[in-house]
DNA sequence: TTGTATGCGTTATCAT
DNA sequence: ATGATAACGCATACAA
């Protein structure tokens, strides 16, 4: 409103002007105008101003959805309220976006989003930021893009942090090959899921380091939820010998594993040992507590928001993609055992 | 834009006309320019729509957040899919306020945001639901309210939808009383959370019902959080003689409480039995699994838009604040056990 | 440094 | 039933 201009005796260009930090005012307008905004408790209308070409100062966060995926909604929910947070603190709206990253119009769901309403830039989160279809859609139409945790893809394609998950795994594994560790199971995580694939990556660098060959470990794919872990672990108690350790690429699937050996009176860490990542908040809940690798999800969440704030800044100049790396850090708990 | 009135040979009133379900269209114009639409790919800019005093097509979604409050984020994230996915369906935008219980700003942190932008209503999760200031606040702004779980207070200020809190702590109370117990624990909630209290009162209510005293049961007021019941479980190992069933106002605080009977060597649920609410994921991912109530809880926030939608239906007409009650349901799990 | 005028993409109010 | 036109609240190019 410009109630405030005539306040100041002013014009609402002034105003305009002082309101989005403009160089060109003298000051004794500008505190005029801002003891005006404070009286009158003025806030400039967010949906006129993008109207007038200013910036949006909205974010999109789009994230999966679907009946086998809203289980997994601890990580996801832990994204979210850091990039909530961090949006909030640079005055930036986030307009939720659910996916449904198996239907084939996701990418045209999205665009049409982003067709409605103008935004400054969007955020993936897993395993939407794999997409490359959908990310190549968006930088088609010169929207700034900016992935958390993706895999190896789609980091050519656009902006993205998270951690090594390579590494992370290798460092899981390595940890309990120094436990004695030899016979291991292992539960993977979504196919589509890069960052976990990586993980996988990892734990057989470290096997193959020691000399163990990967490929005669046992694996399964599983789905990231807790019944997958639990019926995966069905099966792994058909093995004979047993492994020594169970890994699994998250801990939700991890618990489901424990539980199932609580179900058949096998004890955990010993005989068998069991591992996760992510240390959610269920891997600490769980009794015995779970041995994991720590990823700062929240401040994932926070990074993404960064990145993408940067991304806008730098807009018009084509910076390539880059890649922030957040360190990731083990959890040895009592889920895991040293062999005698 | 206005592409699409040049395609079907009318003026853009028609084509607002058209997609706004106006009556006075013939029916040659609106297929001229629904055919328009398809080809164009015409989507309506929401911005632009609320500026020029149509409905805005966006809610807002105020949720707690601070230090002690994340944690419990499992229950917030499930209301939220809920509710964002019905939102979705009905073709609105949530855009997410974060408030800070403790703050004393949350009123104008949220005015704030409502003054920025046009919205066409508010939902409100516990604790701010139970915030009367707040409702109040907003009822004065004229904007149509909806809270999610409220408690006997703000219910008389706004629309609501819930379970019938009271009842579902007199349900879970009458089955253990009839497993034989009688020696209780009692874990509140945040005592700012009318739904948790009124839990208490729904057990209360059981055991007077069985000549019991309840005043005699000792309880402890706690956060909802795990480290909470972890904590508070502590002080009741040092009761003599143990109770024979803790209760715990939500599941987080049950798991908690779990973990420290196991690591005390207590068994659960012999000799010590552990009931929850709120039948959260965590609960069936511990051992042995929790007896809880269970909540629809993506279905409560679901019903949140549903209300709220209702009410800006009726905008104008003042109808009398109206909650809706959601049933809920008993889970018997293995951590309970009936007494010899 | 400040004011004037124009446009952003809709809906709404008039005419017609 | 349709068209012309005026808002809506702001940013900006241009003039002063």
């Amino acid at each position: 409103i410009n109630d405030v201009a005539e306040r100041s005796g002013v014009t609402k260009s002034t105003v305009s002007r002082v309101l989005n930090n403009s160089d060109k005012v003298s000051d004794s307008a500008r505190r005029r105008v801002l003891e005006a905004v404070e009286h009158l408790r003025y806030r400039a209308n967010l949906q006129a101003r993008v109207l007038s070409g200013g910036q949006a100062q909205i974010l999109v966060w789009a994230y999966p959805v679907g009946h086998d995926i809203d289980v997994n909604s601890l990580f996801n929910a832990s994204l979210e309220v850091g990039a909530v947070r961090r949006a909030a603190q640079e005055g930036f709206q986030l307009v939720m976006a659910p996916l449904n990253p198996c239907m084939s119009d996701r990418t045209s769901a999205l665009c049409d989003l982003t067709a409605r309403m103008r935004v400054d830039g969007v955020i993936l989160t897993p395993p939407l930021c794999d997409d490359a279809e959908l990310v190549a859609a968006l930088r088609e139409r010169h929207l700034p893009v900016a992935c958390v945790a993706p895999g190896l893809n789609t980091r050519a394609l656009a902006d993205g942090v998270g951690i090594d998950d390579e590494q992370a795994g290798y460092d899981l594994t390595h940890y309990l090959i120094g436990l004695g560790h030899r016979r291991f199971a292992y539960v993977k995580g979504r196919l589509t899921d890069e960052a976990a694939n990586l993980r996988y990556n990892g734990f057989c660098r470290a096997l193959s380091a020691v000399g163990v060959d990967p490929e005669r470990t046992p694996t399964w794919p599983g789905t990231f939820h807790f019944k997958s872990g639990y019926e995966i672990a069905g099966e792994i108690l058909r093995l004979d010998p047993l492994p020594s350790a169970i890994i699994c690429a998250n801990d939700d699937m991890a618990a489901g594993a424990m539980f199932r050996l609580h179900e058949a009176g096998i004890g955990v860490p010993d005989p068998v040992s069991i591992a996760g990542f992510d240390n959610s908040a269920v891997s600490a809940m769980i009794w015995p507590p779970l041995t994991t690798v720590h990823q700062p999800v929240a401040e994932m969440g926070e990074r993404g928001v960064a990145a993408i704030l940067r991304a806008i800044q730098a807009a018009g100049l084509e910076h390539a993609p880059r890649y922030e790396v957040i360190a990731h850090t083990l959890i040895p708990r009592a889920s895991t055992r040293a062999l005698a």
